[in-house]
DNA sequence: AGTAAGATGGCAAGTATTAGAGAAGTAGCG
DNA sequence: CGCTACTTCTCTAATACTTGCCATCTTACT
């Protein structure tokens, strides 16, 4: 672990010059700079990362909270943001809140402290206030979270009308719906654009509500089997993938035969989607362009490079399944 | 932003104090203590971590890599790895290698340049050198890098050795082993252990490669349906479980009775595999046990806690399901 | 009252780096 | 030869914080 002190004394230097001499700032002859440079190399240096952070007074760090890292969307979501964010030269910091707000607001914190540059939160446990404390960059996925911070998020609108004009296509006339819990996300527009259209066509729709950030297999399996015992006559489901999924494996195991009988149709066609056969009939996200969209918001403003719009919508489209 | 000589000017005190009345540690007065934590509650003080940062010379961050992040296993593995160093006061950053191996590469350097205080890496891109030239904390999951770095994996032998078990329990001659790429990984033992027992007992084994810790699904499908079309009499598959879904979508299209024609074993038993139906037999990995091992072995090294041992093997079992 | 122990807090060094001021040296040109 | 311009490099301040050392003040005891 040498310093720049210990490579300029073995060089006969100053330590401005060796810190010149290896960013390439201001002038250095070119012997002085061969020669500090195999005493770098001789001694193993390695700029101190810590130094460098302090003095510019930035880290290089994106933070990105997401429910559950291990829920299919937030898994591709997280995965596209890293590697965006690399190809601008930044590291990824995750926080999975699992649902605790604390560690939602401990990111925050960490903006305060320096750690991270900015956030990018799909995370929505806090309430609005605590993000408008906030001064420093913040993007925020798929829930507004007022003035100054820019909102990304997809068309649920749209994604809610695909799904009730296949089951309309598909004249369903008892249709349920499974929707999240969180109440102030976007993701509820595509449940209400969905229950609108259908109701307008006389179609009864009826909503169930369950957890749906948190991913547990088990939980989505229990709730699907309670949903078949509760809504014997139903012919149509429409929810997030992973509720979906759960309802086509229990209908399967029923007998019940989709989509001949029951239309089940999901929300993001994240990789599971394709998994099961038949393929789920689902609305697709384009995660990556999601992503892509966020980390350059997001850079927008640590860096300063121009203003940004305060909410970005981007389109949806229908994967094509058998199951509706 | 205010600095901590903001908050001594405020307080009427050097910043010594501040610092020492804040952190607990030396002698304050309860009413400079006070009045301290009054000026910096006014300025809304909080202390900068990165000149922390560069005074300890740590950052709390533990890298944490992987080939893919939206791979089912490893979406688990790194979910549960945050989860843990949390606990510990500690914070993840990931990469996301996507088989680049100078990405891996500058990882270990940001190691070096103190940017993190150590290393779980479960990508397996680079030559073991790279990793040895290395003396500070890194743990690796399921290949061996040699002396000084701490190993684990699950027992890929006995998992192996359980899904052999269950194909000659079913009688099966013909069986196709679909075995991942990386040449020194311990995924490897599972298919040499698999393969040793079918063959001692008569049975007709042939393996496939394929290049599998990056996650694409459409490639596996694509494999999968060139599998059936090059080998049309087997009646058993083993492999990770992305493959095995895989197989078991296309020879659930072409209308193979799984598990009477033929039967699939996965390795993993990650959430996928409980989404399709039937469920897929598999030998399920305790991911939240790797990841907590992984974590606490690693601390041991960065904080000095005690010696660590140098392989650690975690036990698996067989997941039950509708495919063997 | 004098002394010593104990409490309290200020000062400055240390952490590794960058940037900017300025010193020292060289060369060109009148 | 002297002035200017330019190159080259050193030195110092600054970044924000922690901590060891020392100075000062209080209190209590003799």
């Amino acid at each position: 672990m040498a310093s720049i002190r210990e490579v300029a004394q073995e060089a006969g230097v100053g330590v401005g010059t060796v810190s010149r001499a290896l960013n390439g700032s201001g002038y250095v002859s070119p012997e002085t700079k061969k020669k500090i440079e195999k005493a770098a190399k001789k001694l193993h240096y390695t700029p101190n990362e810590l130094a460098r952070n302090l003095y510019h007074n930035r880290t290089g760090i994106v933070g990105v909270v997401v429910p559950d890292l291990d829920h299919p969307f937030f898994s591709a979501l997280v995965k596209h943001i890293e590697m965006e964010l690399y190809e601008q030269g930044y590291k990824t910091m995750i926080c999975n809140t699992a649902g605790i707000s604390r560690r939602e607001q401990e990111y925050l914190d960490m903006l305060e402290r320096n750690m991270v540059d900015g956030i990018i939160t799909a995370s929505h446990g806090l309430e609005v206030e605590e993000y408008q404390k906030q001064t420093k960059p913040i993007v925020s996925i798929d829930r507004d979270l007022g003035a100054r911070i820019p909102l990304i998020g997809c068309d649920h609108e749209k994604g809610g009308e695909l799904a009730a004009r296949l089951m309309l296509g598909a004249r369903r006339k008892k249709v349920l719906v499974i929707s999240g819990i969180a109440p102030k996300v976007m993701a509820n527009d595509r449940y209400t654009a969905f229950m609108k259209i259908l109701k307008e066509n006389g179609v009864t729709v009826q909503q169930e509500v369950m957890e749906w950030n948190i991913f547990n297999w088990e939980a989505y399996y229990k709730f699907a089997e309670e949903t078949f015992r509760s809504y014997p006559d139903i012919d149509g489901i429409f929810s997030g993938d992973l509720a979906a999924l759960a309802c086509l494996n229990v209908a399967q195991r029923r007998g019940v035969r989709v989509p001949e009988e029951l239309s089940i149709i999901g929300f993001d066609a994240m990789a599971p989607s394709s998994m099961v056969y038949p393929q789920l009939t689902a609305v697709r996200q384009n995660v990556e362009l999601l992503a892509e969209v966020s980390v350059n918001t997001l850079l927008d403003l640590v860096e300063q490079r121009k203003n940004v719009p305060h909410r970005l919508i981007l389109d949806v489209e229908m994967q094509p399944g058998g199951t509706a």
